[in-house]
DNA sequence: AACTGATACAACCGCAGCGAC
DNA sequence: CGTCGCTGCGGTTGTATCAGT
Protein backbone atom coordinates (compact mmCIF):
# COMPACT_ATOMS: atom_id res chain seq x y z
CA UNK A 1 0.00 0.00 0.00
CA UNK A 2 1.27 3.76 -0.51
CA UNK A 3 0.83 6.50 1.30
CA UNK A 4 -2.78 7.85 0.85
CA UNK A 5 -1.25 11.07 -1.01
CA UNK A 6 -0.16 9.00 -3.66
CA UNK A 7 -1.84 5.75 -3.56
CA UNK A 8 -2.56 5.90 -7.36
CA UNK A 9 1.27 4.29 -7.42
CA UNK A 10 3.49 1.73 -5.72
CA UNK A 11 5.86 4.13 -4.24
CA UNK A 12 8.85 2.74 -1.81
CA UNK A 13 8.45 3.52 1.88
CA UNK A 14 11.25 3.76 4.56
CA UNK A 15 14.88 4.66 4.06
CA UNK A 16 16.23 6.03 1.30
CA UNK A 17 19.17 4.26 -0.47
CA UNK A 18 22.03 6.00 -1.63
CA UNK A 19 21.12 5.58 -5.07
CA UNK A 20 17.78 7.15 -4.61
CA UNK A 21 19.68 9.68 -2.75
CA UNK A 22 21.68 10.68 -5.75
CA UNK A 23 18.28 10.35 -8.54
CA UNK A 24 17.10 12.69 -6.18
CA UNK A 25 20.00 15.35 -5.87
CA UNK A 26 20.94 15.24 -9.12
CA UNK A 27 17.71 15.92 -10.27
CA UNK A 28 17.18 19.01 -8.01
CA UNK A 29 20.18 20.25 -8.20
CA UNK A 30 20.09 20.43 -12.22
CA UNK A 31 17.00 21.99 -12.74
CA UNK A 32 14.14 23.69 -11.59
CA UNK A 33 11.95 20.78 -10.43
CA UNK A 34 8.24 22.57 -10.23
CA UNK A 35 6.26 20.53 -7.77
CA UNK A 36 7.14 18.18 -5.73
CA UNK A 37 4.39 15.81 -7.29
CA UNK A 38 6.18 15.59 -10.28
CA UNK A 39 9.63 14.95 -8.88
CA UNK A 40 9.17 11.24 -8.25
CA UNK A 41 8.77 10.48 -12.10
CA UNK A 42 10.75 13.02 -13.18
CA UNK A 43 13.30 11.62 -11.86
CA UNK A 44 12.77 8.06 -11.85
CA UNK A 45 12.26 7.40 -8.22
CA UNK A 46 9.35 5.17 -6.96
CA UNK A 47 8.71 7.41 -4.12
CA UNK A 48 5.92 10.12 -3.63
CA UNK A 49 6.57 13.31 -3.99
CA UNK A 50 5.96 14.02 -0.41
CA UNK A 51 8.53 12.02 0.47
CA UNK A 52 10.67 13.01 -1.76
CA UNK A 53 10.61 17.12 -0.45
CA UNK A 54 11.37 15.37 3.08
CA UNK A 55 13.74 13.83 1.96
CA UNK A 56 15.77 16.57 0.09
CA UNK A 57 14.77 19.12 2.91
CA UNK A 58 15.70 17.28 6.35
CA UNK A 59 18.61 14.82 4.53
CA UNK A 60 20.52 15.90 1.11
CA UNK A 61 20.22 19.91 1.07
CA UNK A 62 23.40 21.12 0.73
CA UNK A 63 23.47 23.78 3.08
CA UNK A 64 22.25 21.10 5.99
CA UNK A 65 24.52 21.24 9.31
CA UNK A 66 25.59 17.35 9.65
CA UNK A 67 27.21 16.29 13.63
CA UNK A 68 25.85 17.12 16.96
CA UNK A 69 24.45 20.21 17.96
CA UNK A 70 26.56 22.42 20.01
CA UNK A 71 25.88 24.05 23.30
CA UNK A 72 25.20 27.24 21.85
CA UNK A 73 22.61 25.67 19.53
CA UNK A 74 21.47 24.04 22.09
CA UNK A 75 20.68 26.86 24.68
CA UNK A 76 19.61 28.95 21.78
CA UNK A 77 16.94 26.29 21.59
CA UNK A 78 15.90 26.06 25.01
CA UNK A 79 15.77 29.84 25.09
CA UNK A 80 13.52 29.88 21.83
CA UNK A 81 11.33 27.17 22.86
CA UNK A 82 10.54 28.72 26.26
CA UNK A 83 9.16 31.74 23.82
CA UNK A 84 7.47 29.65 20.98
CA UNK A 85 6.75 26.10 22.12
CA UNK A 86 6.34 23.81 19.96
CA UNK A 87 7.30 25.45 17.09
CA UNK A 88 10.17 24.08 15.51
CA UNK A 89 9.95 25.14 12.29
CA UNK A 90 10.15 28.72 13.85
CA UNK A 91 12.68 27.29 15.98
CA UNK A 92 14.87 25.99 13.31
CA UNK A 93 15.41 29.06 11.84
CA UNK A 94 17.21 30.75 14.72
CA UNK A 95 19.81 27.49 13.63
CA UNK A 96 21.18 27.58 10.59
CA UNK A 97 21.79 24.62 9.06
CA UNK A 98 19.23 22.66 10.93
CA UNK A 99 15.70 21.17 10.13
CA UNK A 100 12.43 20.95 12.10
CA UNK A 101 12.68 17.52 12.15
CA UNK A 102 16.40 17.68 13.78
CA UNK A 103 15.78 20.12 16.14
CA UNK A 104 12.48 18.20 16.82
CA UNK A 105 14.17 14.88 17.73
CA UNK A 106 17.09 16.66 19.71
CA UNK A 107 14.33 18.18 21.79
CA UNK A 108 12.55 14.64 22.15
CA UNK A 109 15.65 13.03 23.21
CA UNK A 110 17.67 14.78 24.90
CA UNK A 111 16.76 18.46 26.23
CA UNK A 112 13.65 17.51 27.12
CA UNK A 113 15.42 14.59 29.59
CA UNK A 114 17.76 17.49 30.56
CA UNK A 115 15.31 20.13 31.14
CA UNK A 116 13.14 17.45 33.73
CA UNK A 117 15.99 16.20 35.40
CA UNK A 118 17.24 19.59 36.46
CA UNK A 119 13.56 19.86 37.74
CA UNK A 120 11.96 21.98 35.12
CA UNK A 121 8.55 21.30 33.37
CA UNK A 122 9.90 21.69 29.71
CA UNK A 123 6.49 22.89 28.47
CA UNK A 124 7.12 25.61 30.49
CA UNK A 125 10.60 25.69 31.67
CA UNK A 126 9.40 26.52 35.15
CA UNK A 127 10.29 24.58 38.28
CA UNK A 128 8.02 21.60 38.71
CA UNK A 129 5.64 22.39 41.51
CA UNK A 130 7.90 20.39 44.39
CA UNK A 131 10.61 23.35 43.46
CA UNK A 132 8.11 26.10 43.45
CA UNK A 133 9.54 27.47 47.02
CA UNK A 134 12.99 28.25 44.55
CA UNK A 135 10.43 29.91 42.24
CA UNK A 136 9.15 31.98 44.18
CA UNK A 137 12.89 32.90 45.12
CA UNK A 138 13.77 33.95 41.87
CA UNK A 139 10.57 35.98 41.43
CA UNK A 140 10.98 37.84 44.74
CA UNK A 141 14.79 38.70 44.27
CA UNK A 142 13.54 40.00 40.53
CA UNK A 143 11.44 42.78 42.02
CA UNK A 144 11.72 44.38 45.49
CA UNK A 145 8.28 45.64 45.12
CA UNK A 146 7.07 42.10 44.35
CA UNK A 147 5.51 44.00 41.56
CA UNK A 148 4.15 41.70 38.68
CA UNK A 149 7.36 40.67 36.08
CA UNK A 150 7.08 43.03 32.70
CA UNK A 151 5.48 40.33 30.75
CA UNK A 152 4.85 40.84 27.01
CA UNK A 153 1.46 41.75 25.72
CA UNK A 154 -0.02 40.24 22.82
CA UNK A 155 -1.95 42.60 20.65
CA UNK A 156 -2.89 39.94 17.91
CA UNK A 157 -5.14 37.57 19.02
CA UNK A 158 -4.49 35.37 15.78
CA UNK A 159 -1.19 34.84 17.00
CA UNK A 160 -2.06 33.84 20.59
CA UNK A 161 0.30 31.66 21.75
CA UNK A 162 -0.32 29.32 25.24
CA UNK A 163 3.10 29.02 26.15
CA UNK A 164 3.28 32.88 26.98
CA UNK A 165 0.34 32.94 28.90
CA UNK A 166 1.68 29.47 30.73
CA UNK A 167 4.97 31.22 31.01
CA UNK A 168 5.00 34.57 30.07
CA UNK A 169 8.72 35.55 29.06
CA UNK A 170 9.52 38.14 31.60
CA UNK A 171 10.61 41.24 28.81
CA UNK A 172 10.62 44.46 27.94
CA UNK A 173 11.54 46.37 24.88
CA UNK A 174 12.06 49.97 26.19
CA UNK A 175 11.22 53.24 24.43
CA UNK A 176 15.04 54.52 23.99
CA UNK A 177 13.90 57.64 25.42
CA UNK A 178 12.19 56.25 28.60
CA UNK A 179 13.89 58.38 31.79
CA UNK A 180 16.82 56.68 33.41
CA UNK A 181 15.36 58.67 37.02
CA UNK A 182 11.95 56.61 36.73
CA UNK A 183 11.49 53.72 39.20
CA UNK A 184 11.13 50.78 38.09
CA UNK A 185 13.94 50.94 35.30
CA UNK A 186 13.68 47.83 32.93
CA UNK A 187 15.46 45.08 33.90
CA UNK A 188 17.42 45.18 31.16
CA UNK A 189 18.96 48.43 32.15
CA UNK A 190 19.22 47.01 35.08
CA UNK A 191 21.46 44.46 34.53
CA UNK A 192 23.33 44.86 31.59
CA UNK A 193 25.37 47.36 29.70
CA UNK A 194 23.45 48.70 26.98
CA UNK A 195 25.32 50.65 24.31
CA UNK A 196 23.18 53.82 22.87
CA UNK A 197 22.32 53.95 19.53
CA UNK A 198 22.71 57.46 17.79
CA UNK A 199 19.83 59.89 18.24
CA UNK A 200 19.52 59.35 14.68
CA UNK A 201 18.16 56.15 15.08
CA UNK A 202 15.68 56.58 17.64
CA UNK A 203 12.86 57.12 14.94
CA UNK A 204 13.14 53.45 13.86
CA UNK A 205 13.43 50.48 15.88
CA UNK A 206 16.96 50.21 16.74
CA UNK A 207 18.95 47.31 18.20
CA UNK A 208 21.26 47.69 21.39
CA UNK A 209 23.45 44.92 21.74
CA UNK A 210 23.91 43.78 25.47
CA UNK A 211 27.57 42.71 25.94
CA UNK A 212 27.66 41.68 28.93
CA UNK A 213 30.12 39.11 28.92
CA UNK A 214 29.48 38.46 33.03
CA UNK A 215 25.96 36.74 32.17
CA UNK A 216 25.83 33.43 33.78
CA UNK A 217 23.81 31.92 30.86
CA UNK A 218 25.79 32.33 28.15
CA UNK A 219 28.30 34.83 27.44
CA UNK A 220 28.59 34.02 24.13
CA UNK A 221 25.65 34.94 23.05
CA UNK A 222 24.00 39.02 22.61
CA UNK A 223 21.00 40.34 23.74
CA UNK A 224 19.72 41.99 20.74
CA UNK A 225 17.02 44.14 22.01
CA UNK A 226 14.47 46.05 19.50
CA UNK A 227 13.35 48.88 21.01
CA UNK A 228 10.70 50.32 19.43
CA UNK A 229 9.35 53.71 19.80
CA UNK A 230 6.50 54.05 20.86
CA UNK A 231 5.58 55.92 17.21
CA UNK A 232 6.19 52.71 15.47
CA UNK A 233 4.41 50.46 17.52
CA UNK A 234 1.25 52.96 17.22
CA UNK A 235 1.67 52.15 13.57
CA UNK A 236 2.37 48.68 13.79
CA UNK A 237 -0.11 47.43 16.17
CA UNK A 238 -4.08 47.12 15.00
CA UNK A 239 -4.88 47.92 18.17
CA UNK A 240 -4.13 50.48 20.72
CA UNK A 241 -3.71 50.19 24.83
CA UNK A 242 -3.26 52.35 27.69
CA UNK A 243 0.86 52.02 28.47
CA UNK A 244 1.03 52.76 32.07
CA UNK A 245 4.72 51.81 32.14
CA UNK A 246 6.08 54.06 30.15
CA UNK A 247 7.22 51.58 28.46
CA UNK A 248 7.43 50.72 24.88
CA UNK A 249 4.00 48.31 24.37
CA UNK A 250 5.35 44.74 23.40
CA UNK A 251 3.66 42.34 21.23
CA UNK A 252 4.38 39.20 19.85
CA UNK A 253 4.99 40.44 16.59
CA UNK A 254 7.66 42.72 18.22
CA UNK A 255 10.02 40.22 17.81
CA UNK A 256 12.26 40.52 15.37
CA UNK A 257 15.79 39.45 15.78
CA UNK A 258 19.73 40.60 15.01
CA UNK A 259 19.52 37.20 12.55
CA UNK A 260 17.36 39.99 9.96
CA UNK A 261 20.32 41.59 10.35
CA UNK A 262 23.27 40.20 11.07
CA UNK A 263 23.60 36.65 11.53
CA UNK A 264 23.93 36.24 16.02
CA UNK A 265 26.84 33.61 15.98
CA UNK A 266 28.47 35.08 13.41
CA UNK A 267 28.26 38.34 15.13
CA UNK A 268 28.92 36.71 18.37
CA UNK A 269 31.96 34.94 17.36
CA UNK A 270 33.25 38.28 15.86
CA UNK A 271 32.55 39.75 19.10
CA UNK A 272 34.32 37.53 21.15
CA UNK A 273 37.98 37.81 18.87
CA UNK A 274 37.70 41.47 20.02
CA UNK A 275 39.45 42.22 23.40
CA UNK A 276 37.49 43.45 25.89
CA UNK A 277 38.67 46.82 26.09
CA UNK A 278 37.66 47.46 22.73
CA UNK A 279 34.58 46.12 22.60
CA UNK A 280 32.77 49.04 23.47
CA UNK A 281 34.07 50.50 19.95
CA UNK A 282 33.78 47.61 18.45
CA UNK A 283 29.70 47.71 18.99
CA UNK A 284 29.15 51.17 18.13
CA UNK A 285 31.47 50.61 14.80
CA UNK A 286 28.86 47.62 14.14
CA UNK A 287 25.75 49.09 15.18
CA UNK A 288 26.98 52.04 12.90
CA UNK A 289 27.89 50.05 9.61
CA UNK A 290 26.06 46.88 9.88
CA UNK A 291 22.80 48.02 12.17
CA UNK A 292 21.93 51.21 12.19
CA UNK A 293 21.92 51.45 7.82
CA UNK A 294 19.79 48.74 7.71
CA UNK A 295 17.50 49.10 9.96
CA UNK A 296 15.56 51.97 8.17
CA UNK A 297 14.51 48.63 5.70
CA UNK A 298 13.79 46.60 8.42
CA UNK A 299 11.65 48.83 9.48
CA UNK A 300 9.78 49.82 6.70
CA UNK A 301 8.75 46.11 6.61
CA UNK A 302 8.16 45.54 9.89
CA UNK A 303 4.52 46.40 9.99
CA UNK A 304 3.87 44.05 7.38
CA UNK A 305 6.11 41.13 8.23
CA UNK A 306 6.39 41.05 11.60
CA UNK A 307 7.01 37.42 12.38
CA UNK A 308 7.16 35.42 15.71
CA UNK A 309 10.10 33.74 13.46
CA UNK A 310 12.22 36.49 14.83
CA UNK A 311 13.02 36.60 18.49
CA UNK A 312 15.65 37.91 20.10
CA UNK A 313 18.61 35.10 21.22
CA UNK A 314 19.37 35.57 24.31
CA UNK A 315 17.04 38.40 25.71
CA UNK A 316 14.95 36.56 27.79
CA UNK A 317 17.62 35.27 29.71
CA UNK A 318 19.32 37.72 30.20
CA UNK A 319 16.61 39.97 31.73
CA UNK A 320 15.00 37.54 33.22
CA UNK A 321 17.79 35.71 35.12
CA UNK A 322 20.81 38.03 34.95
CA UNK A 323 24.07 36.67 37.09
CA UNK A 324 23.91 38.45 40.04
CA UNK A 325 19.95 37.45 40.46
CA UNK A 326 21.18 33.48 40.70
CA UNK A 327 23.25 34.40 43.95
CA UNK A 328 20.93 33.86 46.66
CA UNK A 329 19.44 30.33 45.27
CA UNK A 330 21.09 27.15 46.51
CA UNK A 331 23.64 25.48 43.95
CA UNK A 332 21.43 22.77 42.65
CA UNK A 333 19.29 25.45 41.40
CA UNK A 334 21.67 27.37 40.06
CA UNK A 335 22.97 24.82 38.37
CA UNK A 336 19.46 23.94 37.25
CA UNK A 337 19.27 27.80 35.91
CA UNK A 338 22.35 27.93 34.51
CA UNK A 339 22.85 25.09 32.46
C1' DA B 1 28.64 -13.79 21.85
C1' DA B 2 23.82 -13.10 22.55
C1' DC B 3 20.18 -10.74 24.29
C1' DT B 4 17.65 -6.65 25.70
C1' DG B 5 16.40 -2.04 26.66
C1' DA B 6 17.58 2.72 25.61
C1' DT B 7 18.65 6.13 22.43
C1' DA B 8 19.02 8.77 18.16
C1' DC B 9 17.52 9.71 13.97
C1' DA B 10 14.89 9.11 9.68
C1' DA B 11 10.58 8.78 7.82
C1' DC B 12 5.61 8.73 7.84
C1' DC B 13 0.92 10.44 8.86
C1' DG B 14 -2.67 13.56 9.24
C1' DC B 15 -4.05 18.04 9.30
C1' DA B 16 -4.24 23.03 8.20
C1' DG B 17 -3.46 26.84 5.21
C1' DC B 18 -3.20 28.64 0.79
C1' DG B 19 -3.92 29.59 -4.04
C1' DA B 20 -5.95 28.21 -8.38
C1' DC B 21 -9.92 27.00 -10.61
C1' DC C 1 -18.35 29.25 -2.24
C1' DG C 2 -16.61 24.60 -2.70
C1' DT C 3 -13.10 21.55 -4.38
C1' DC C 4 -8.57 20.19 -5.44
C1' DG C 5 -3.66 20.00 -5.33
C1' DC C 6 0.32 21.45 -3.08
C1' DT C 7 3.12 22.71 0.76
C1' DG C 8 4.46 23.07 5.48
C1' DC C 9 4.09 21.67 10.06
C1' DG C 10 3.95 18.95 14.37
C1' DG C 11 3.13 14.50 16.35
C1' DT C 12 4.18 9.87 16.01
C1' DT C 13 6.23 5.60 14.52
C1' DG C 14 9.90 2.68 12.73
C1' DT C 15 14.47 1.21 12.70
C1' DA C 16 19.45 1.18 13.23
C1' DT C 17 22.80 1.55 16.61
C1' DC C 18 24.64 1.65 21.19
C1' DA C 19 25.28 0.27 25.98
C1' DG C 20 24.68 -2.73 29.63
C1' DT C 21 24.18 -7.33 31.35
Amino acid sequence: MGHRCCNKQKVRRGLWSPEEDEKLVEYITTRDHGSWSSVPKSAGLKRCGKSCRLRWLNYLRPELKRGSFSALEEQVIIDVHRILGNRWAQISKHLPGRTDNEVKNFWNSRLKKKLMAQGLDPKTHNLIPTRQRAANKVACSMSPSNHEPFSITSHDSKMKDVSLEINPPILTIVSPDYPSNCSPQPPFFQTTTSLPLPKSSYDNPSVIWNANSQNSYDSSLFTCVSSIHENSLASSSSSSSANPTGFGLVDENCFWSCSNIVEPFEAAKIFESVPPQDRENHLNKVCDTQIVGKIKGVHDNMEASFDTSSYDLGLVDSTLFPGSMCHDLSSMDDLAWNF
